[in-house]
DNA sequence: GCTGATTTGTTAGCATGCAAACGATTATTG
DNA sequence: CAATAATCGTTTGCATGCTAACAAATCAGC
């Protein structure tokens, strides 16, 4: 016996759900770290690359899109705004809704971002080689899919 | 060309931050689904866990165990201190240290819990096969293992 | 033994992610 | 058309995860 309590903590180590909070932890801080020039979360990174993708969408699909709250996207979207990234505005045909715009800074933004978010997806897949790159992808896209109605935000992908 | 701003979201989509907070995000739900009868969270179970596995642990060695700031943990164990499932008491040898032990309470609940957790990794993993399940978490290991010195928490598992 | 550096717990503050509730607007249904 | 239901954005409140700062205690080098 490796301890008195009957505990093992191997098994918490082995669990997916710790698995998963630390490498999400430390995808995050890869991501922050390689586009801290440009001073980017990730959230605010898939925001830009929706809008870039569907000019003129509203909140809750945008929420949609990336699997967000719409609370949660009305502040990343708030900071975007006061950065002059992004544009919103009431739309004219649904005055519930608004309609969410890039800016030409938000696009420029955007371009520089996007090699930044290459090196960080670089940097996170590093220890893994290109077939276990590839294995990893396909595995969290399996497990996504198979349990996407347990997550609380719904997820719409954009085509 | 599928559309004509030559930003091609299914790029983003298969992205591993984006798949592993999604990843994250279900495996979170799915948790606190399956415990709801405990009210327990992944921080808070893995807090007991470690309580079990090391009777007589401070808050700073608790938080490397998880790989959780110090200031999560303290949150985490004021709320489990509240609920008198621990105990925190200043350290003899080291007046600096908090001394976080167990009640009976704490593990009597930590039990019930153990057996929830695995339903929850069970439901977790019902989209992949048993080799499927193996090839993840030795995917995230390898991830999580070349880059343990990226992430901000640092992570020191115990024995 | 003493001074300076490090560690520990704590507070405060910020961003993220969620739930609940609300007015305003649109859709649905009779 | 009218009444009900659903949706959208918003506010508020709570838990999580992090940084920065701080006092107290311990450790380090001299």
């Amino acid at each position: 016996m490796e301890n008195p309590q009957s505990v093992h903590l191997g098994d918490m180590y082995q669990r997916p759900g710790f698995l998963l909070r630390r490498a999400h932890q430390i995808s995050a801080a890869v991501f922050e770290n390689a586009c801290a020039s440009v001073a980017l979360t990730q959230a605010q990174y898939g925001a830009l690359m929706v809008l870039a993708h569907e000019p003129k969408i509203d909140q809750s699909r945008l929420a949609r899109a990336l699997a967000f709250d719409k609370v949660t996207v009305l502040r990343v979207l708030r900071g975007l705004q006061e950065r002059g990234l992004i544009q919103r505005s009431v739309s004219a045909s649904d005055k519930r809704q608004m309609e969410v715009k890039l800016t030409a800074a938000g696009r420029r933004l955007l371009e520089k971002a996007q090699a930044l978010a290459h090196d960080a997806y670089e940097q996170l897949m590093s220890p893994l080689s290109l077939a276990q790159r590839v294995q990893l992808i396909e595995l969290l896209q399996a497990l996504n899919g198979g349990l996407c109605e347990k997550a609380k935000a719904p997820f719409l992908p954009l085509s």
